[in-house]
DNA sequence: TATAAATTGTGCATTAAATCACAACCCATG
DNA sequence: CATGGGTTGTGATTTAATGCACAATTTATA
């Protein structure tokens, strides 16, 4: 996942996609109809140049003199992002966390669906949450096979996560959103995305000095 | 938050300053004691070279031929991200997020205590989560100002995320981890980090696709 | 229709980040 | 004590990302 990317669209540039998508589906919360890169980029905080180049990559989605029609860019950037479908996706850790995240509706109107939990807890099998079902972690050798299911959230303590993803990855999973503080190790054609909120915490108490001169 | 960073150390720097962090501490617990760049960076997947750079914008802290000693690095960036202390953190939103939130246990060790919860709900006002204390939202105005309060975690829904923003920067709120789905306005002696899974999630499908040559 | 204001897309210049490569150094070993 | 293998810190170089600035175009308005 390292080297493939980098001969097309620089991934910081994809990177930024979603946050395009995020604020240009709010202008359309508010009644909005079109918006131009300069509006754009002030929500951001990014430079109303950037956001056209990084557009650009993708065809010339706006017009000169008008801006760019909401509803229209949305629709292609849902295309180039390929969330204008659903993704299964399975998270393993039944704790608070992975209820938090089964019970929070803010999945589906983006192209996602919580659609299995697994957790070594044999007592959590076969509940469910959020109306997402328990599995046990053996199933995952079984049921995520047996669906379509390239994506997945890992929600177990760090100790755990890196045999998770071992196993993850042995039954065909592609991409991981990985909660547990600690960096994993995965084949090339694996991504990996981390969040950590310590890690934010952490950059941010930096700045939080008196003698930044 | 845009211009003073800039001409000291680069803030990509700092940011990953958390990361090696983390990974020296994990180290730690394995019962290493000396460790090098190189192995530093295969972990974390990032060049040796870029280890070794970033740690020499702070001081000389490896020993040629022999790598560094980790006790004594995670201590040196301990107190270069101030965490060698406990800063409290205030987190508004008491709700499935806020409540994941609070019954963590993995921040105290890495420099944070979630100090108070702060929710609309009258219902959820006196009890506490994780021994964490419910406040009403209104006591924002005065719990933050009577203690020592410069960060906060927003957890509540995004049309509620700016307002709360605005009231926290009002009793001197500096870092804000926002984990609702919008961008925030803040000064500029502010800064916000955000967490969004699902801008992690559709950043990655980009990437899930058969034809990337 | 003519004019003014606004906006895109992009080639070029600038700035920033990452990598290379090596002198200086440390340590274990014989 | 000399040698060889390993490692740092950093100047020089390369690569990547951002910002600038403007021709081309659209729309509103008079």
């Amino acid at each position: 996942m390292t080297l493939k990317m980098s001969n097309r669209i620089p991934d910081i540039v994809i990177g930024r996609l979603p946050l395009y998508l995020r604020a240009l589906t709010r202008l359309q919360q508010e009644g909005r109809d079109v918006t131009s890169s300069h509006e754009l980029g002030r929500r951001l905080g990014i430079s109303s140049a950037q956001i056209r180049k990084d557009l650009s990559h993708f065809g010339g989605f706006g017009k000169q003199g008008t801006g760019y029609q909401i509803e229209f860019l949305v629709e292609k950037l849902r295309g180039v992002l390929q969330v204008n479908r659903e993704w299964n996706v399975a998270v393993i850790g039944a704790g608070d966390l992975g209820s938090a995240i089964s019970k929070y509706g803010g999945f589906e109107e983006r192209g996602f669906r919580i659609s299995w939990l697994f957790d070594a807890d044999e007592e959590k099998v076969g509940k469910e949450i959020g109306s997402v079902p328990i599995f046990s972690i053996h199933d995952i050798d079984t049921v995520i096979p047996e669906n379509d299911c390239q994506m997945a959230m890992i929600a177990v303590p760090a100790e755990h996560a890196q045999a998770v993803t071992e196993r993850l990855v042995k039954v065909g999973v592609r991409s991981i959103l990985n909660y547990a503080p600690i960096s994993l190790t995965v084949p090339d054609d694996v991504m990996v995305q981390y969040i950590d909120p310590v890690v934010h915490l952490q950059h941010m108490t930096y700045y939080l000095r008196d003698d930044l001169d």
